[in-house]
DNA sequence: CTTAGTTAATTTATTTAATTAACAAAGAAA
DNA sequence: TTTCTTTGTTAATTAAATAAATTAACTAAG
């Protein structure tokens, strides 16, 4: 626990309005004092300091509520920037966020070669074009780096990255020795989930799908871990007595009725089909009504919902987030996912439980990765 | 979040210094300073006002490092008492627990009768009881209360009690008409939990077996509760495609392999025997080698297993202490238990983790629950 | 036995950053 | 116009931290 000193003691305040002007958004001193319940003269002097960082301004006078009209503060939109980064399996994207997380600059570099230098190499030279894109570089408060698989985000290693095979990399050091700014590293579905943490929700979990399935848990706006780092992974999850044999080595894991391999290889074996098939070739199919397509993603779903009931009953969140492949076919899929996951679940977690779609389309966890960043930032960490 | 105040500043340094106490037990100023990293001259002043309020004293002078030898602090064992109590389904058991959590006075009651105004009426007989024992009945900090079913402790209603059929009580208010310190109510497993953070576990799962099975989720020793106070009732986890027919109407339930009643009468069913039999029958007949009692226990272990494997994949907790009934059987079950747990698990997740039975016995609930209290004065929430 | 050097705890002075109170600025309402 | 409100700032006060000086009590070297 934090220890009482005039320096932590002013930071919280300090952090509390900062955070609160983020919020609100054109908020006025006096108001500022009122909800946070400290006086005025500290929210002045405090905010005076802000204004001279470049983190806030005085914008406009707002409506008089029967006396001097109030002066309303916002946040200072070039008053930093941050970047984040995300290593997809076959592209890398990457984004310049402002003060307000406004999506200035982004870029998506399709991949054709799992090297680690490659990878390396193709960001340092994105993470300079910002530099040079703007006026005074040294606004930029941090990188955000989103890798699939286990990452570390405490010593800032990638542990395990299952479709690169690069073993243990230190990335945060090799970022460290280039740039003096914040660096933060994780995994791809938590830096996501940061983005919709962002975005105001505090009390979820977010599922993000494709080639493997996995998901960031939320509590109280805080990312929870797991002793090795390794809570969320849904993909290996028993849902079934049997099944097909997981390349874990198992039977009955999630991954093997839902991922997208599993669904296009099923559905390939159902048609005997040996020419490379798409899952929007599925998509289409399963639209028109074709039994075969109808039987793999039936399934899919089926056994879906019934890992995310599974996580429902011992967690109880108030929002489930779905983001990746599945997300892309709302309509076509996800209503009828909504309804089984009710289906299967106890009333008192289906209670008051918003099941929704990714904030983010396929910028997620680059943006994801930059607003980690900026949530940082107004936690005042450093 | 918290603003700052001189008045937070303090209280956070005065907890601090009073957590440290308790925890490391016979620990000098100057040690404090240094562990707390706040000056000597501080920590003089707020120990002062611990001992005036009763809560600290000075015990013995440590072994000198080389100059004047330092005066060990320890908590005051009568400085404060709190009382935990248990709604079981035929019992209620209360503690009276001094300021070091040692158990002064202990009492069960058996009830064979479920009316919510006898459950009551026992219980006010016992806190006063314990009021008259103690000379200075102002030192009770408060009184814990555990009950089975689905709690709300913010606002201490017991919302559903399976086994008594109360429907809503408002049990704090009916307290706190009569007693005016804190009063906590929460679920029983919950608070057996409590005592396990009491015991310095900060990041487990803790599983209570017998006629339910629920669990409590802490992560960073705080109790997650979900969104409707409903995470970890693990009891209606499907972890089979089919089964018996659960009493909740679903099938392939936890509890219709694992829980006492089930286990019990799925025995019955194999030996088509009308006359009543208790677990601990089907124990004996278990460890002599009968056939029948074997197959059902090993199906509750398998199943029983799958649901705890699933809960780790998910959560990747620190640790796994299970309760109740099963951990009655430690070497007959639950080694057993453990086995198939790591055959069935991620090796992520198994990887450091400890699974292991609860610190309390039968008390388990009724001393969490004091503990709880403990818990929260320790943290300063009043 | 003496003295120098350490460590522990307290006292006093100083500093930080909060609050309170008084006041100026600016507008609303009568 | 006058009076009342609300907003924001400034000056005075206060709480509680740290820093520095001091006293207390011990170990170890000579």
């Amino acid at each position: 626990m934090e220890k009482g000193s005039f320096k932590n003691m002013k930071k919280r305040n300090q952090k509390n309005i900062l955070a609160l002007i983020k919020d609100e958004g054109g908020i006025s001193r006096a108001q500022i004092a009122e909800k946070l319940k400290i006086s005025r003269a500290t929210v002045t002097n405090l905010v005076k300091e802000l204004i001279n960082y470049g983190l806030v301004q005085e914008s406009d006078l707002g409506r008089s509520r029967g006396g001097r009209r109030p002066m309303l503060l916002n946040l200072k939109a070039d008053g930093a920037y941050s970047i984040g980064i995300e290593w997809g399996i076959d592209s890398i994207k990457t984004v310049l966020l402002n003060f307000k997380a406004d999506i200035i600059l982004d870029d998506q570099i399709q991949m054709d070669n799992n090297s680690f230098e490659e990878y390396k190499e193709v960001s340092f030279n994105l993470i300079k074009q910002y530099n040079k894109k703007l006026e005074d570089s040294s606004k930029i408060i941090g990188i955000g780096f989103g890798i699939h698989g286990l990452v570390n985000p405490e010593k800032g290693y990638s542990v395990f990255t299952p479709h690169f095979n690069w073993g243990e990399v230190d990335i945060k050091s090799i970022l460290a020795e280039k740039y003096n700014y914040p660096i933060f590293i994780d995994n791809d579905v938590r830096m996501m989930a940061a983005g919709e943490i962002w975005q105001g929700r505090d009390d979820f979990i977010f599922i993000n799908t494709g080639s493997g399935i996995g998901a960031a848990l939320v509590f109280k706006s805080k990312i929870h871990y797991g002793n090795n780092y390794a809570a969320g992974e849904l993909g290996h999850l028993k849902i079934a007595d049997d099944g097909p044999k997981c390349y874990c080595g198992k039977y009955g894991c999630l991954e093997s009725f839902a991922s997208k391999e599993s669904i296009i290889s099923s559905y390939q074996n159902l048609k005997n089909n040996e020419v490379k098939i798409s899952f929007s070739d599925i998509m289409i199919a399963y639209q028109a009504g074709e039994i075969e397509s109808n039987l793999v993603i039936n399934d899919a779903l089926k056994y879906f919902a019934r890992a995310i009931s599974v996580v429902l009953n011992i967690l109880n969140p108030e929002a489930v987030i779905i983001g990746g492949l599945f997300a892309e076919y709302e309509e076509l899929l996800l209503t009828k996912l909504y309804k089984k996951i009710k289906e299967d679940s106890l009333n008192q977690v289906i209670n008051n439980l918003d099941i929704t779609t990714a904030y983010y389309q396929n910028l997620a966890g680059a943006v994801g990765a930059a607003e980690k960043v900026l949530n940082d930032f107004f936690e005042m960490k450093n």
